[in-house]
RNA sequence: GGCCCGGUAGUUCAGUUGGUUAGAACGCUAGCCUGUCACGCUAGAGGUCGACGGUUCAAGUCCGUUCCGGGUCGCCA
């Protein structure tokens, strides 16, 4: 290329007609309309422009060009006898003097055709993902990202947070998701880990001074994959804040997220502060989850005492729980299809029965309500033309949590949908009973500041408090039924740390063994701290409404964490296995 | 690891109770077309119906096994 281009492919306006211009990009399409007339569609990164050939000579070169080819034109722009006010640069064409071909495209046929790469295989797309990232619609959601992701840096850095990069290669943590382990080759036989979180590093900078540390952090777990969860790898804008409380935290992500929401996002409608807090229990029974939809009316009613008896198998000494719809009009075919997908996701089974424009109780398992049905009725406050939908056994609340949410956005009227709702989950509890050892556990993770703190937990010691009662200065952000994050006040006390190991049967040795680093630094003097980090994937998912995390990652792994484009995992040489004093064993397992 | 859905032309899909030569659209190739813009018209090429095994006179279709992809449960402190 003798001369650089003059212009963009989305540059060029009619106050541009008459000047000599150079566009470079990939050769979109050629529209053939006799041997002396044809239109060329060149397509760059900011838009696409005509170019019109209208000599013999001109339809035939740009006809031995293959599509998607990057060219280069050099010409004269000219108004356009028809413009075409679908485009922005409709009102234009460029007549060329000089064609050059940049980069051939070896091939006549793609992979799949370029503007309908969404609809294409997803494999096929991963493969060839520089070539889907042509789209615009694929492009624009990795643009989404970008701007999203500067905007959110802006506003930490306004808010006084400094961005600090924290080791990729670091230990191994002992608990929560698997690790990506990485040989260590001047350390034969030991591992480096990739960080599942920058948790405890971001901790240690708050001992050290640190007053509000920010990063865009990339985060690593081996667990197996979902739509909305990428394998292996994620970003999360993670924060920490010094000497702060959980209000604290609150009124920052407050301030940072809604307006980059109503900027960037679908829908300019956004939760402002304070956001709605609901307590953990609260938000499971009501709403049969802990990342509640607030645009959707249903909630979940609990049914247990009204129909455990009525004689239905499945409700007999279970808890059931319903889920009332009301104005329900759909059909049974729509029914049976709703339901089944509720049980598909929620792993459990899912009952109904409704009450038609009489009054009267039918369908489904209407046979063992009906003879109760004046006390339903008046304990439900059932109108006509109303759908309940019955869950029970072990599942009760989770496929009642699905029901709420699938029914709440497939039944019209029940969901306003067009808006970011957030909500605080709090009050989460600090310990459970685990379902495998049947002891009291770690709910979620021991960093968190017990709410309480040192006194709850001597009382937990003495018998005087039931420790299952005991909630966690740890909190949830969701939005549109999307758990963004979790956060927690830390605990920053080894004494406390030290109590809280010891109510499920651990203790010092072992807070010492599990995070040394924290605990000794905690030794030297921490302040009080509390953090946060939402998961920067996600909110881009909920900007662009896109329901596959794949649709919004330059280049994502498939659904095994295998990149097909790069053929990644892969083998290694024998050679690059000696050097990390690795073996590899098949599986004897048969 | 369990369950659900899918795999047919380069791509996206249709293919009825098993039945003659497996179709459509887009793309590709060739020809026609002087203002297209999802250009149009005509013709053509293009298939191991994911793989293996079975049932049958006959299998894309039924059965079994298996591979691959997606969703989901488990898992994700």
């Amino acid at each position: 290329m003798t001369q650089s281009r003059t212009h963009t492919c989305g540059e060029l306006r009619i106050s541009d007609a008459g000047k000599r211009v150079k566009l470079c990009g990939w050769m979109e399409n050629v529209r053939v309309v006799s041997a002396s007339l044809a239109f060329v569609v060149l397509r760059d990164f900011y838009g696409t422009t005509q170019a019109v050939a209208e000599t013999e000579e001109l339809v035939n070169t740009f006809k031995a060009i293959t599509k998607e080819s990057t060219i280069s034109i050099e010409g004269t722009v000219r108004e356009r006898g028809n413009k075409n006010p679908k485009q922005s640069t409709g009102d234009i064409e460029v007549v060329p003097e000089r064609v050059e071909v940049l980069g051939r495209c070896r091939y006549n046929e793609l992979p799949f055709q370029i503007n309908r790469s969404r609809e294409a295989d997803e494999a096929q797309r991963l493969k060839y993902r520089y070539l889907d990232l042509r789209n615009p619609e694929v492009k624009n959601n990795i643009v989404l990202r970008c701007q999203v992701t500067a905007a959110l840096r802006q506003a930490m850095m306004e808010h006084g947070f400094l961005e600090i990069t924290t080791p990729i290669l670091t230990a191994s943590s002992p608990e929560g998701a698997r690790d990506y382990l990485v040989p260590a080759r001047n350390h034969p036989g030991k591992f480096y880990a990739l960080p599942q979180a920058p948790q405890q590093f971001k901790q240690l900078l708050m001992t050290s001074g640190f007053d509000r540390y920010f990063q865009m952090a990339p985060c690593f777990r081996d667990e197996d994959a979902r739509a909305d969860r990428s394998p292996g790898e994620f970003y999360q804008l993670d924060m920490e804040m010094a000497f702060a409380t959980q209000d604290d935290v609150f009124a920052v992500i407050e301030d940072v997220l809604p307006p980059v929401f109503a900027k960037y996002g679908l829908y300019n409608r956004v939760s402002v502060a304070p956001f709605v807090r609901i307590p953990y229990r609260e938000a499971m029974e009501t709403y049969g989850t802990d990342k509640p939809d607030l645009r959707i009316d249903l909630r979940v009613t609990d049914v247990t005492e009204l129909l455990s008896d009525c004689g239905f198998a499945p409700f007999a000494e279970s808890p059931v729980k319903a889920v009332v719809v009301s104005d329900f009009h759909e059909a049974r075919k729509w029914i049976d299809r709703t339901l089944s997908a509720v049980e598909v996701v929620s792993g459990g089974k899912a009952y109904w029965f409704r009450v038609d424009e009489k009054g009267q109780i039918v369908g489904g398992i209407s046979k063992f309500v009906a003879p109760v049905q004046e006390k339903v009725v008046s304990a439900l406050d059932l109108k006509p033309n109303t759908f309940i939908a019955l869950s029970s056994g072990k599942t009760a609340l989770k496929t009642a949590g699905v029901l709420v949410k699938t029914l709440g956005a497939a039944v019209p009227g029940h969901m306003d949908k067009e808006q970011y709702a957030f909500c605080w989950i709090v009050d989460f509890p600090m310990y459970e009973i685990g379902e495998e050892s049947g002891e009291l556990e770690f709910c979620h993770n021991p960093f968190s500041m017990p709410s309480g703190g040192l006194d709850v937990l001597e009382r937990a010691h003495r018998g005087e408090l039931d420790p299952l009662t005991i909630t966690a200065d740890q909190y949830d952000l969701v939005c549109n039924g999307v758990e963004l994050s979790s956060g927690a006040v830390r605990n920053h006390d080894p004494e406390i740390m030290v109590r809280a190991f010891e109510l499920v049967r651990l203790g010092e040795a072992d807070v010492k063994a599990k995070f040394p680093a924290m605990y000794n630094a905690f030794c030297y003097g921490a302040p009080p701290h509390a953090g946060i980090a939402p998961g920067l994937d996600r909110m881009v998912m909920l900007l662009s409404g896109e329901e596959s995390i794949r649709e919004i990652i330059p280049f994502p792994m498939n659904k095994n964490a295998a990149d097909v484009m790069m053929d990644a995992p892969g083998v290694v040489t024998d050679k690059q296995l000696q050097e990390l004093h690795i073996a590899i064993v098949e599986d004897s397992d048969t």
